[in-house]
DNA sequence: AGAGGTGTTCCATTATTTGGAACTTGTTCC
DNA sequence: GGAACAAGTTCCAAATAATGGAACACCTCT
């Protein structure tokens, strides 16, 4: 965990942002200074130093710590400058098109599947996963595809440090099952899921390939379990596999074919490996 | 600007990440370090704990730094902890369903307004605008009206600062007549803006006010202006007024009509006031 | 009015960041 | 192919910036 290189403020920085979740988004500065162990002093210079550029606010009526607006445009920019982002939107409303079902774009990231684009469907009944959004990396098909193409030891460490917690009723929360899967994942170059994050949900995805081979995004697609027939199944993993074989194909290609990019490094930009 | 209570870690921190922009999303070691005046060695030592983290991350391919997709999560997580959108997105969602056009919430902050939720129409003709954009407060309905409950000093601030750039064939860019717009706002109670901030677009915005009476965002409705009539204009105005005060009234709502909230903070979460 | 909690300020101490210089790596050009 | 250059990386003594205990201020509740 600790690298060789680092910053203490940094690594403090992240621990306190870090303390902020879905469950808990507000926190006192008690609160905060318990769970760190920090004492208050500390924690309030730092509080407000946070506050003065906007990425924690401080509620003045309940005096508790919130994540704050510079995080809300930062968030939007590392949105906006990932490359493959941006080659896959397209291809992604194509495929919401067809399949009138959302489409998303993830990543592994530390252990977690990482929602880095959406595009939903109109469909009243629909789902819905917001980008930023995070998951952990054994349920679902996006995620379990993401899985099965890391590194042996990489699982090992996900079953070790984060178990396999029971997300819903299908979640696969034995080690040997996962482990089959995953090879079966690998084998058929697709994974499915039906309930094992959401209930009522069921979706597929494809692995997305850089030039080098190495899997650096998965492509899913996901809906109600209302509309799923064997035969949509099908349909829609041909309809990965087609769009994630285009998007790895543009991750490849030669500048021209990829419009519009910045004038000073014009497909770098696109080729940009996801970490 | 400089707060007495401040971490140089942090304004150092702060400095790094206001370099990416959606212009220039990409940074070499070198550049970053003649940008910001900094040596190398210190700034090395600083992005690669960043990167440590996922706040940023370092193309091995073009040794360029991006943002990273920490600040994607926290981006995400600063979004749902804003009380006041949860509240609204309900009331924006009925704001589409009628004017079929795009609804955006915004805020004013720091001299610029930041789009911090919206609920895009699924016309194919569309005006889009992502969450955490930021925009001048000068150019556009949902600017206009941020800016017209502004403190004076603070609106002559920005005009000394920021200046009035023309984004657009119709942006105010004299300072009187700037003056005379927003008194005209505070006066009609509403803003409307023709290809002030983009070709071809229009909107309207009112204000959503806090049960202090402070100006603490504002709703607006826009599109293109093919869809444009004078009688659609004053119905969004009216439409807009409605959503606007749908909010302020929830916002200082009793616990019970707000629905579910975190257990342990139950209303004071939406009645976070918007700094 | 007092008790108990929370948030805020102060300042000497100490640990952390700093940045010049030296080193490594990789690219370009002859 | 190798020399020259540029970009990135590591090191370490110096100095500065963060630390946190203690004392203070401010609420709120009984």
């Amino acid at each position: 965990m600790g690298k060789t290189t680092s910053v203490k403020t940094i690594d403090r920085l992240v621990a306190v942002l870090d303390c902020f979740s879905s469950e808990r988004p507000a926190w006192s500065l008690t609160e905060l200074s318990q769970q760190l162990g920090l004492p208050k002093s500390t924690l309030h210079r730092f509080l407000t130093a946070l506050e003065s550029h906007g990425v924690l606010r401080c509620d003045p009526r309940d005096r508790r710590w919130r994540l704050g607006y510079r995080l809300l445009i930062w968030g939007n920019l590392a949105a906006e400058s990932s490359g493959l982002r941006h080659v896959a939107r397209p291809i992604m409303e194509e495929l919401v098109a067809t399949t009138r079902e959302t489409a998303i774009l993830t990543v592994y990231y530390q252990q977690e599947v990482v929602c880095i684009e959406k595009v939903e469907t109109n469909h009243p009944v629909r789902m819905t996963l917001h980008v930023g959004t995070r998951r952990p990396p054994h349920a679902g098909a996006s995620s379990k595809v993401l899985m099965a193409y890391l590194p042996e030891e990489e699982v090992r460490a996900i079953i070790q440090d984060k178990g396999l917690p029971r997300l819903c009723v299908n979640t696969i929360t034995d080690p040997d099952r996962l482990w089959e899967e995953l090879a079966r994942i690998r084998e058929q170059g697709y994974a499915e899921s039906h309930e094992e994050t959401d209930l009522g949900a069921w979706g597929v995805a494809t692995p997305i390939f850089d030039r080098g081979g190495e899997v650096i995004a998965a492509i899913g697609v996901a809906g109600p379990r209302s509309r799923y027939t064997e035969q949509r199944a099908q349909e829609f993993v041909a309809l990965c596999r087609q769009a994630a074989r285009r998007i790895s194909a543009l991750i490849g290609a030669e500048p021209s074919t990829l419009g519009r990019e910045s004038d000073e490094f014009p497909w770098k930009e696109v080729i940009a490996r996801v970490p």
